[in-house]
Formats: C-alpha cells, structure tokens, sequence
DNA sequence: CTTCAAACCTGTGGGC
DNA sequence: TGCCCACAGGTTTGAA
C-alpha cells in the first residue's frame, strides 16, 4: 500500500504529533497487529508504559519511534495500516488494532489496519547503528532520496541480478521505498519495460531510471502521496493529491501522457502493471 | 546463495 | 437482492 511518499507523511504526522510526549496505556485490540513482537502483548505493552517518544524515523517503507528507553516502536503499514492521531473521544475505527494513550491526556496514536498485514513491536535499537535503527531492518537500502542512496552500488547490484526491472525495483534491499505505483510511475519516465532484463541495462538507462524515480517520488511527496480512497492519508486523516498526476498507474485504455497511445494493463507478479506499449515496448529478450 | 509463487487478511466492485 | 470472482499501494515463507 503505502509507498515512500505515503510512509514519509505519516512520518512526519508523528513527528508533529506524538514526539517529546510520554506514553501512559497501551490497548491491544487485534494480537495479530503486533505479531512481530515475539515476547507478546504483556511484553509490548510493558515496554511502551511510560516511555518518551524521541523521534519519528523512516527507513523505505519502515517507520520506527525511538524512546527515552532505548527500544524503539518499530512498525510497517503493510496494505492497508494507518497510524492516526486523533481526538481521545473520536470513536474507535473499525479496524482499530493499536491504542496508545498519553500522560499529557491530549489526541492519541491508533495503528488501524484492515487487512492486518503490517503491524508495530518494540525492539532494541542497534547499537551501533548511530541513528538507533532497528537492526531487524539493517537489510533495507536506502530509498533514492536517501543522501546515503549510493548510485554506483545500485547500478552494480542491478547487474548482478537475473531478473527483470520491476521485481529488482520491488526489492527492498536493492533500493528501498518503490512499490507497484512508483516501480511502474519512474519505469514509464525513464521509458523502459518492466521485463528488461537487469543486466543487459546500460549505465545512461539506470541513470535515466533513477532520475525519474527521485523525480516522481519528489514531486508525490509534495502532493501528500497518492490516495485512491481514504486507506491512504496522513497522520491527521488528509488525503494526498497525486493520484491526478499519475501517468501510467490506473490509467488502462487511457491517452499516454507523452504519446497518446492507450496505456495498457497486465498481470505481473500477482498484480497489475501499467505502461504505455509505445513509450515501453516489450524487449526481445524479456524477463520476469 | 538467488529467484519466484503462494500465503497472509478484509473489503469492495463488477458481472450475472 | 445475492453470489462469485477479481482485485487492492507489501512482505514473508518455503520450495526449487
């Protein structure tokens, strides 16, 4: 679901929102929303009870709250997970699975999720991490508007692979922060087909990539992200605006922005992928 | 080690 | 109205 522009506005919800404030309960609604916690919900709760929260970080799709414990609340969106803030009284969403409430008695942080695929835990931060990252995260690369992004790795890891583009771009230890709407957005700006094979791709082509990758993630993130309905939205419940600005993602049988040529939908790993036949013809030599 | 399909969930919308 | 299928922005698992 939530892509990097998505995952980095609600980070950015919580920092204004619940950084610098003192958590007093937890509630835990579903026990499959903390399952990555292996110790359990005693456990979970044990270690958030009292806890400041110091900061509000994100690593790709991941986002994490370190505490004046030196745990962190770690937590991942999935499909469908928000983490809101919101008015104690507002009643609970339907799909409420997380309730932490504050000594300050102010808006409270929910994690909702509906289908349950991401979740939160408490974990120890790594120690020699500098910036307390989680270490079960120590996988994920960094996103490509991550300072720390290095170009001349990407391209070589690129290169090694025997896969198609878009599956090496869903990979989050190749490049972090890319899911199906943004794989499918910077393949159609840097015109390639989501089957090229990664090694037969030229340093100008993975150039070409990563600058429209940066280019659309940018500009998302400054429009809030893209928000179909309301499972998308910030910390303080607001919608993103990009979905208008989309080129390819949703857009089948509809005018390719740069050509005309109607934008064509297909099965791909289980989901769909859009590109303009055009723009991104299919190459000889295809995989995925 | 790498690669890939299936599984994990709940809900919605379209076709009949 | 109901039923069934396809589909939804992600990650993990296990098999090959």
């Amino acid at each position: 679901m939530p892509e990097l522009p998505e995952v980095e506005v609600v980070r950015q919800g919580l920092e204004r929102g619940v950084v610098g404030r003192t958590v007093a309960t937890v509630t835990v609604g579903h026990p499959r929303a903390i399952r990555r916690h292996l110790a359990g919900e005693s456990d979970f709760i044990a270690l958030l009870a009292g806890r400041r929260i110091e900061a509000a970080r994100r690593r790709g799709k991941y986002l994490w709250l370190p505490l004046d414990s030196g745990d962190v609340l770690q937590a991942h969106l999935g499909m469908s997970g928000q983490l809101l803030v919101v008015p104690p009284d507002k009643p609970a969403e339907t799909h409420l699975r997380v309730r932490l409430v504050f000594l300050d008695g102010g808006h409270e942080l929910r994690y909702v999720d509906q289908r349950t695929f991401g979740g939160l835990a408490v974990v120890a931060s790594e120690v020699t991490g500098g910036a307390g990252q989680p270490a079960g995260i120590r996988h994920i690369a960094p996103d490509p508007l991550d300072p720390a992004f290095d170009p001349v790795a990407f391209r070589g890891a690129l290169r090694r692979r025997r896969t198609g583009i878009k599956r090496a771009l869903l990979d989050q230890k190749l490049v972090s922060g890319v899911g199906n709407i943004y794989a499918d957005e910077g393949l159609w700006r840097a015109s390639l087909h989501y089957a090229r094979p990664t090694e037969t791709l030229r340093g100008p082509e993975v150039a070409r990539l990563l600058a429209g990758l940066r280019a659309v993630l940018a500009e998302a993130l400054t429009a809030g992200g893209t928000s179909f309905d309301a499972t998308y939205v910030s910390a303080e419940g607001v919608s993103g605006l990009f979905a208008r600005e989309l080129a390819v993602y949703g857009r089948a049988g509809q005018p390719c922005r740069r050509c005309g040529t109607p934008i064509r939908r297909e099965k791909f790993m289980n989901r769909s992928s859009y590109t303009c036949p055009r723009c991104q013809p299919r190459p000889r030599r295809a995989r995925w």
